[in-house]
DNA sequence: AGTGTGAGTTAGTTTAATCTAAATCAGATC
DNA sequence: GATCTGATTTAGATTAAACTAACTCACACT
């Protein structure tokens, strides 16, 4: 298959893909007005960008239900993940940024950067499967590691889990996170549960015992730990 | 003095400060048509955009005549080009860009980058005074360094001289002087040149004998050599 | 089945940047 | 000094993205 010829897409239609993507990536449709509360902007002006997206073929609409991602669609937004998630491990590892701010920067940078620098920075980084929060990086190829992932606020108390992803871009909640050792990576075992949806309480192997509120533990993404 | 609260500069706006500054730095006025060539863009546009920048006060504009920056747009554009020249230095120095192709992203990312970045990579490379292609970098606080240099066209037979910069962004240029070994730093004694503004023989010190068309001697900018 | 509510869409305006076509100015030429 | 010419500006249209206000739809509830 020959490569089309694909005219540069704004930075606002990247910013649509992507949030489609995460809104419909457990299956569904990305409702109108979810897609304009993640990105800021009024339920009218989704529906804008949703007829524009539509007509060049990257989302596939159902008036009144919502927006999915098409073949096409779904690659670009790949594609825009897999910068974001370069740019971090680059600025974090090659330019001492800590969990706060990378996500700002990447941000504005991932419209900005070639292919060929992306590439030239996962060269550099060794092609980095992990970007720092834990979250897989897409391939080149536009190929994501789709893992389940069990969420700290659902997991069994008993469970020897290793965390995988931390769940997140809010600077004080990852440095927060950061503090109290809970970094992908980290192996733990639930020790209790509050009811009612309380708090989770669990021994890190390595440190001690960290008692996390059930917002903030359901963006800690587990594995069960091999032991 | 206080930091004055300043909205973020759009993408078109930096960039005609940049060749305003490039323009009327030879002092003077920058004319409307030779900002039009320089951005590729009709000459009515850059009237209309002189309007907006003249009353924000980032350029004086006299009309039919031309315009300048005030110190702000001044100030602006040295920020800008400050970052631009980073960029380049770090592209080439920690990613393994060369000549070519580098003027291109670095133009993107000079509009993505915050300061912190910019200053990171300053750090990462030694806080860097010139830039690949050998043009002095701006300081933070807004300096520059303003050395004469001579054109390669005008020098004088029998003059002994350092190449200092390469006054040039275009890469099929810039890789045909990098194979001259016309490089920043190398040294050379201008041993002819053709009557008529024709083309210019030099020796370089650590290579053999170049003649350099008028139009390319023009792009290289050298300064007596110290013996 | 009828209706109310909130989500979604349409209509029409705004802002920034561009364009083409038309008008105007300034300086050079005769 | 009148005129020509090319550079500059003004006028008006276009595109992309956003907004507010008003309308419409789908579905749950009685």
């Amino acid at each position: 298959m020959h490569t089309v010829h694909e005219a540069p897409l704004t930075r606002s239609v990247e910013d649509y893909l992507k949030v489609i993507y995460h809104l419909s990536s457990q299956g569904g449709f990305a409702a109108t007005s979810d897609i304009a509360a993640m990105l800021e902007v009024a339920p009218p002006s989704v529906s804008g960008m949703v007829k524009r997206l539509s007509e060049t073929g990257l989302i596939e609409h159902v008036p009144y239900r919502g927006v999915q991602l098409t073949q096409q669609g779904r690659r670009a937004a790949l594609k825009m993940i897999r910068r974001h998630r370069i740019l971090e491990t680059y600025l974090t590892q090659q330019l001492g940024y800590d969990w706060g701010g990378v996500h700002e920067e990447a941000e504005r940078l991932e419209h900005a950067v070639s292919d060929r620098l992306i590439e030239r920075m996962a060269g550099a980084l060794g092609e980095p499967r992990y970007d720092p929060h834990g979250a897989p990086i897409p391939t080149a190829a536009g190929e994501i590691e789709e893992t389940e992932l069990l969420s700290l606020a659902e997991a069994p108390v008993g469970a020897d889990l290793e965390l995988r992803e931390v769940g997140t871009q809010d600077p004080a909640r990852l440095s927060y996170f950061a503090e109290q050792g809970l970094v992908p990576g980290a192996r733990l075992t639930v020790t209790d549960r509050q009811p009612f949806n309380g708090p989770t309480t669990v021994r890190l192997e390595s440190a001690g015992v960290r008692v996390v509120g059930r917002e903030l533990a359901q963006a800690l993404r587990c594995l069960a730990a091999a032991r």
